[in-house]
DNA sequence: GGATAATGATACGGACCCGTAACGATCGGG
DNA sequence: CCCGATCGTTACGGGTCCGTATCATTATCC
C-alpha cells in the first residue's frame, strides 16, 4: 500500500510545511535535530548517543550538542543507564511528544490541501 | 484530489527524508533556507528580499544572510533590478534546480516505501 | 588487580545565524 | 531640486554549531 505522490506535489508539500514551521516560530531545528527527534520518537528504545550517531552517520559530539539544545527546549531528556553506567539513555518527554504530534498534523493537513498535478 | 496520508505515515516519511538528507551530507539547510529555496523555485518570479521576508514572516537581514550562504552554495544568485536599482532580484541556478529536483525525487521515493498504517 | 576498550562529555578555533539598529543607494513627489 | 520613503546591506553583541582531538568514567578481559 505505497503512498502515491508526484514530484510537484512533494515539493509543494515540503515548501508549505516549512513555511508553516518558520512562521509559527517553532524552534528552528536543523535537519539533524529533526532526524534525531523523530528517531527517538518513532524507533524502539533504548536510544544511546552512539547509536544515534551511527544511524545518522555523524560524530558523537554532534549528537551530544543536539541533545543539549533539544534538552533545553524540553524535547528530550537524558538518563544514565544504571545497568551500564557508561551509557546515556535518551528519553521522550511530554513536550517532545506534543511537538512531534503537531508536526504530524501539520504534514497531514498540508497534504490534504495539495491538489492534483 | 487531496493527498491522503495518515499521521504515522507523515512522521515516517519526514524522518526518513531527513535521515537521507543528513547522511548524504547535503548542505544542512535550516528550515528557513528550505522555505526560501522552494519559494524561489516554485513561485512565479520576480522574487525580492522584501517579498521573501514578508512571505516567511522574518526580517530582511535573515533573507540577506540566507541568500549569502545559499549563493556560496550555488543554489541561487542575485541580480540588481535595472528598472528599479533599489531592488535585488533573486534568480534560480542550474545547481539549485538540480538540488530541488533531487529533493523531490527523495520525497517521492521515500513516500513509495511507506507502507500502510 | 591492571591493562585495554568503550562511552559520552568537553575544549578549541572557526564559521554561521540571530535580532536590532544604523547605513548608503535609489526612487518619487512636491 | 531636495526631502522623505523604500530598498538591500552591513555592524554589533551574543548564541549555536561544526569537526577534531582529548578527557574522565565505567566496563571487560586476562
Amino acid at each position: 500500500m505505497p503512498l502515491e505522490i508526484r514530484p510537484s506535489q512533494a515539493l509543494r508539500l515540503w515548501r508549505q510545511v516549512h513555511l508553516d514551521l518558520v512562521r509559527d516560530g517553532e524552534a528552528d531545528l536543523s535537519a539533524r535535530q529533526v532526524a534525531i527527534l523523530l528517531t527517538v520518537y518513532l524507533e524502539l528504545p533504548p536510544h544511546t548517543v552512539r547509536g544515534l550517531a551511527t544511524q545518522l552517520g555523524v560524530t558523537k559530539p554532534v549528537i551530544t550538542r543536539a541533545l543539549d539544545t533539544m534538552g533545553k527546549l524540553g524535547l528530550v531528556s537524558r538518563r544514565r543507564d544504571e545497568a551500564d553506567r557508561r551509557n546515556v539513555v535518551i528519553q521522550r518527554t511530554v513536550a517532545g511528544a506534543l511537538a512531534v504530534e503537531r508536526l504530524a498534523d501539520l504534514v497531514v493537513d498540508r497534504a490534504r490541501e495539495i491538489g492534483g498535478s
